[in-house]
DNA sequence: TAATGTGTAATATTACACATGACAGTGTAT
DNA sequence: ATACACTGTCATGTGTAATATTACACATTA
C-alpha cells in the first residue's frame, strides 16, 4: 500500500489559530499577545503566517484555549514536515536492512 | 480527569536512534551519515544528545530505517514540549473562553 | 603500521523565535 | 473632528539551533 501524500500544504498553524480561536472568541491578537505573555508583534507574524509556533507557544495556547499543547505541535509539525518532504532527495538515502 | 505529567525526561531522540538502530542494525555513525547525507561531526552530536532531529532529518531517517517521519518527529516533539513545559508559568496565561 | 571509527573543538552560515521601539493606517466612539 | 484602540510592518538586537567544513587526538583492528 503506498503512501498518500498531501498535495495541498496544510494550514499554516497561525491560521487555524486566527480563524478558529481569535476570530471565534471574539478576541484581539493584542488581547491574545498580552493573555499569554507575548509580544503582539510576534503574535502577529504568527498569525499572518510569518513565523511558527515554538513548543512553549503551544503550551501557553493550550492553556489560554484549553486544549493540548499537542494540538498546536501537530499542527506545526505537519505544517514543517510537508515542506521538509520538498527538500529531500529520496533516491540519495541509503536503505539499511536489520542484520 | 486531571493529565498525566511525566516526572521523568523522555529519552532523547538521539538516544533512540542509537540503541534501538544504529546499534542493533549494526552499523557505524559513519556509516549512517554517510548513507543519509549529512555529516558526520553533526550524527555524532545527535546520536550524543547534543543536538536535536530535525524536520528534513526525520525523514531521511524514516527512509533509512523504514518507518514514518512521525516516529521520529513525535520523539523530537515530545522531548521539547517536556522541556518547555518548565519554563511556563502556568499562573500568568489568561483563560480566554468562547464567546 | 595503516586504516577506520569516534568524540570533540573551532568556525561560519543560515534560520528563526522573541523583545522593544517606532510609524502609519484604519475604524470607532465621543 | 478628535481621541483611542487595533493592526501591520519595519528596524534592530539577542539567543538558540541545525548544518557544513576542517582538524586533532584517541582507540581498535586488519
Amino acid at each position: 500500500m503506498k503512501k498518500l501524500i498531501r498535495a495541498l500544504a496544510p494550514s499554516h498553524p497561525g491560521a487555524i489559530l486566527r480563524e478558529l480561536f481569535i476570530k471565534e472568541y471574539g478576541l484581539t491578537i493584542t488581547e491574545v499577545a498580552d493573555g499569554i505573555g507575548i509580544a503582539r508583534v510576534n503574535l502577529s507574524a504568527i498569525v499572518n503566517e510569518r513565523s511558527g509556533i515554538s513548543p512553549e507557544l503551544s503550551i501557553k495556547l493550550s492553556i489560554a484555549f484549553n486544549n493540548t499543547p499537542e494540538f498546536w505541535m501537530n499542527l506545526q509539525k505537519n505544517y514543517e514536515l510537508w515542506h521538509a518532504e520538498k527538500k529531500v532527495n529520496r533516491k540519495k538515502i541509503k536503505r539499511f536492512v536489520a542484520a
